[in-house]
DNA sequence: ACATAAAACCGACAGACGATCGGTTTTATG
DNA sequence: CATAAAACCGATCGTCTGTCGGTTTTATGT
């Protein structure tokens, strides 16, 4: 899955606002960065393809909204840029983890061990942001 | 950064081989799927560019090898796909464990777990694979 | 029911980029 | 210095994103 610089933005915009239709979304863009609704339309209805977005048609417009919460999202991420790399099997994440292990100084692994503590002891919670 | 099919094929053939020249390359390649030394020659010249293999010639010919292990190339990757959705600081991988954490079980988070203590204990090896 | 406005949808084009490869230039070496 | 080997250049093709004009569909008010 490869996202261009619009697509990145328009899901963004999405975890801030939640929902909204084309026109919206345009008037949003419009401001910082031109474009026509047109080009709204077509990056929206590229996002929907791609699973990213969700809509249902409300009126003569179809309501959008995030498909995945920006955690999700990122997950999602990870799991499809390294899917090649890996076995694809469950231990796959564990090797993304490890990988990424180089990059942390105790600080971050203090956090990472509370990280999974609170996982433990909170499966069923379903905090976003 | 954007990889081509063949570019993590050829990513993944350095991991096993270590070192070779374009010749060597096609050579295995050309068994399984075919193209011409040509082509095999841009692919290295496109992963060299992209900082991924590394060369130095060593009479006609340059001696290409992985730039990068498996594992943190997979950091790399991940740091990538995800900075446009992270703040970019050093909480950001953080970030990227918590969205995996969703697809963990408890025996993910045990293994998790142990590699943070080997981490911990063992920060000065380098072992590779 | 039907006209109308609003939005979706279609098609086209440009710009990137990877894959592909033929042809030319550079270069290491006998 | 001739030659073969490899690098390098340029062109083409397919795919993908961004862009937008024009057409078709559709929800809605009269």
């Amino acid at each position: 899955m490869n996202l261009g610089e619009l697509e990145k933005k328009v899901l963004k915009y999405f975890w801030r606002v939640h929902v909204s239709d084309a026109k919206q979304v345009h008037e949003f863009f419009e401001k910082r960065r031109g474009g026509s609704l047109n080009t709204i339309q077509s990056t929206l209805d590229r996002l929907f393809k791609k699973k990213l977005l969700i809509r249902n048609k409300v009126g003569h417009a179809y309501q959008y909204s995030a498909a995945t919460n920006r955690k999700e999202f990122i997950g999602l991420l990870i799991k499809d840029v390294t899917y090649d790399f890996t076995s694809g099997d469950g231990e796959s994440l564990l090797a993304a983890f490890v990988s990424l292990s180089a990059e942390l100084n105790e600080e971050h692994l203090d956090k990472l061990e509370k990280l999974i503590q609170d996982y433990r002891s909170n499966c069923l919670s379903d905090k976003d942001e």
